[in-house]
DNA sequence: CGGTATCCCCCGGGATACTG
DNA sequence: CAGTATCCCGGGGGATACCG
């Protein structure tokens, strides 16, 4: 079955290939990562979401609510304030991120290792 | 927990987060899925991951073996051969990204939906 | 066949400024 | 405060050619 799964988006199978490669980018991942179970505003990402440009931010904003991932509500307010949250959609990925992270830090030292392995091999 | 996985990423935290951005992308993460359980020649993996270019799949195949994601096992034999294979740790991201491939598919008609939703809001 | 090197173009993405 | 628009540069990444 995962066998399948990844021939399906290894190969240009369209719609879930063109989907992969939107939401598997750093930043898209990083976002829905931060937003997590909670409500976030722009800035709170913009300041939380260390190194992301505005530019950034808003551009994967914007492609994780076209996706359905993330509702965007914006409150009449002055000044304005627009608060982001995921959808059930975007907290399911979300959990496949959270396991991602989890990797990360898990396998640190020996990836660590690899690492000054493959410095001096030549 | 996950809060400070999340945490952690987010913020520029050093190495875990420099880690996470060389593997958060997709050529990365098609080929660890592409490899998957079996051992692949360097001319497979171009032909599976489809829409890879030669330079790409060099370049993200050295970015695995670096952090000791892939084994790279080179035959002498002429014509030359090169096998490469998920190490452990390698496996195990793999395992994360079935579940992104898994969440994929899941929601295709979710966010084909949003998507024809999010088309004509103006 | 697999890898490296070179060329070169395009666009990702940062910085800045302006609206509501 | 949030978003859009404009400018502009660096490098991502494709195409091609050549080694072992």
């Amino acid at each position: 079955m995962s066998k399948q799964l990844s021939g399906d988006l290894a190969r240009a199978d369209s719609l879930a290939r063109e989907i992969f490669s939107d939401i598997a980018n750093k930043w898209a991942l990083l976002i829905v990562e931060t937003i997590g179970d909670s409500t976030k505003r722009f800035t709170e990402l913009k300041t939380e979401v260390d190194g992301i440009s505005h530019k950034m931010l808003t551009q994967n904003l914007r492609l994780l609510e076209r996706n359905g991932l993330v509702t965007r509500v914006v409150h009449p307010t002055v000044p304005p304030r627009v608060d982001y949250t995921l959808t059930e959609p975007g907290q399911a990925l979300r959990a496949t991120v959270d396991a991602m992270c989890a990797w990360t830090t898990r396998y640190l030292s020996e990836i660590e290792e690899a690492r000054s392995r493959f410095g001096h091999s030549s």
